[in-house]
DNA sequence: CTGTTAGCGCGTTCAA
DNA sequence: TTGAACGCGCTAACAG
């Protein structure tokens, strides 16, 4: 590592002081335009970078926000994440701030403790949190301690803070729509476990878009997966070995759609002729599957809740502490009109 | 935000000076047992938690590291990422260390300047660059600066650096020669552009393995491709196109193996039966197409490339700073015994 | 227009 | 065993 060049490194090159040094290449105006000449020369010549470090002290201020991913283990994946990252990396970038990325397994004291240190050591101005849990510690803790911060997602508690969320359940009621204008009269749903807040909103989309079109909401056609292809196989067995059999069916994810697929073919059905499949999320795989479902403004969620953010840090009042952001609706040959009634 | 509680803070409630009550937090041994207690008591009661900024000005030294993502654009996603961040983050919890993050398109001068920023700016301690580049201004400029640094990847640059890779090379052979194994003696593979370095280490493996079995090389069967699903198609297309065709087709991702087994499916050949075909990084469709390929160990990369940052960071000598690490052979059904002659 | 003084919060001499 | 003084590098208030 080179020396290091600070203001007095330039300050007695040039014979000024420190402060003279400082203001001229700050571009104050009461410097003589001689003198800042000469300081910002040899500040260039010299190669001068501002120690960052230093100035955060002296600011009170680290223009860094911090982040804290709820990852887990080795073969952790989660598909939204390089997209949300690059949402609040290209904010970021625009407001000329910086990230503070932690990852910690979710609920445990490693996680709370990963945010008090972030919070309380005053290494960074605001938070982002995201996958916010029903009944969620860190936005308790984060209201108690009023650290600047927003959340991507919804949560149950009796606390007003600042979120952006997918509009699940505009865009189930959205699908739904569009799969009872395809014809379908007999929709099945393959919904998430009911503990999870998004699996709520989802299903309500559901329900009113049947109700709104007069159809009944039948309780044999709603059942429930874990989330994973393998639960989504579990549900198709279920539903599809009924006596009256559904036409389409509506996952709250892409993998158990997958997995719905995967039955559907194995029974000799033919996925969007014989029976209609649609999820949500729109991973990778869905193209690949020809998987009519919803796609997530991940990227555009990272976007706002980083602007957001910076609002709440300028003390700017926001407009709108509470956004819903739709999914946008992919249609695939996974879905098409019913042929036999 | 509450008021900051200083050591000054504790200093006046206890009656001591700042001095003695830095170093009663410290654990020093030369402080009485009385007044040591004294002082961690109230501070634990008035919730005190050092300033890290403040501590890393005078210990000149941030204990963070920095990883600056070759992101491009809102659809972003590299399959690697969330593992490579999941690996790097679990191994600097353990250190005790931070992650900055920040994003950048690769190769502009946003990227270089945010190199420079990190660096020049000592926000960071050291840096870990992930997706070498065959010319890496880079590595070339880290060099020049001085400045800790590990790679993800190799380079070819006239430069000494540390650095872990996967071994494409042992993985393609060790996969070529699974191939012949199971009786093979007619395989194609589906290369990435010739620029890209890995591209050059995979063929390697295929071909010596290739020649170390007696067989021969073809240059019709080695064809180009995008990375990109429609690349694999259109190299698989120019492959089954052939008078002699392939029983067994290597593509160098799992993007182009699933195109190419879109194509021979569409051509009416039963993937493993009539024609085997492997991909190379497991990337989460793999699964399901049953595709036997290659798997990365980017989570062990990542905890690795933090260790050995943090031994450079420690100056403790670099035991071995050229690591490569074999890929996993990930036998699925996509290959089997060739049936026909 | 420029320099002196002071302080951000912490850690580390050195003297008492 | 404790405290006063100083410096990390930068910015801000105040005098001149």
């Amino acid at each position: 590592m080179k020396s290091h060049i600070t203001l007095k490194t330039i300050a007695r090159a040039t014979g000024f002081s420190i402060t003279t040094v400082s203001r001229a290449l700050a571009g104050y105006s009461d410097v003589a335009e001689s003198t800042r000449t000469t300081i910002k020369d040899t500040a260039e010549k010299l190669g001068y970078y501002p120690n960052l470090t230093a100035r955060q002290l002296q600011r009170q201020r680290s223009d860094t926000i911090g982040l804290i991913l709820p990852a887990h283990g080795p073969r952790y994946t989660d598909p939204y994440f390089n997209t949300i990252i690059a949402g609040i990396g290209d904010q970021l970038a625009e407001f000329g701030l910086d990230l503070l990325l932690s990852t910690h397994p979710p609920g445990g004291n490693d996680e709370m403790a990963a945010y008090r240190r972030l919070v309380e050591g005053r290494s960074i101005d605001g938070l982002i949190v995201v996958r916010t849990r029903i009944q969620d510690e860190r936005i308790a803790y984060l209201d108690r301690s009023g650290f600047p911060f927003v959340c991507f997602g919804r949560s149950d508690m009796d606390i007003e803070f600042p979120y952006i969320d997918e509009d699940g359940e505009a865009g189930f009621y959205e699908l739904t729509q569009y799969l009872i204008s395809l014809g379908h009269t007999r929709i099945a749903c393959i919904s998430a476990p009911e503990g999870l807040l998004f699996a709520r909103y989802r299903m309500a989309g559901f329900c009113k878009a049947l109700e709104d079109a007069g159809l009944p909401c039948r309780e044999e056609w709603i059942v429930y997966g874990n989330l994973s292809r393998k639960g989504g196989e579990n549900a198709a067995n279920q539903l599809l070995d009924l006596d009256e059999t559904p036409t389409a069916i509506l996952a709250a994810n892409d993998l158990m759609a997958i997995g719905a697929i995967t039955v559907a073919k194995e029974k000799g059905l033919e996925i969007g002729k014989d029976l209609s499949i649609a999820g949500f999320d729109d991973i990778p795989p869905a193209e690949l599957y020809s998987l009519t479902t919803l796609q997530q403004p991940i990227y555009e969620i990272g976007k706002q809740l980083t602007e957001m953010l910076h609002n709440q840090l300028q003390n700017i009042p926001i407009k709108n502490p509470h956004i819903l952001l739709k999914p946008r609706l992919i249609i695939r040959d996974s879905t098409q009109p019913p042929v036999n009634q």
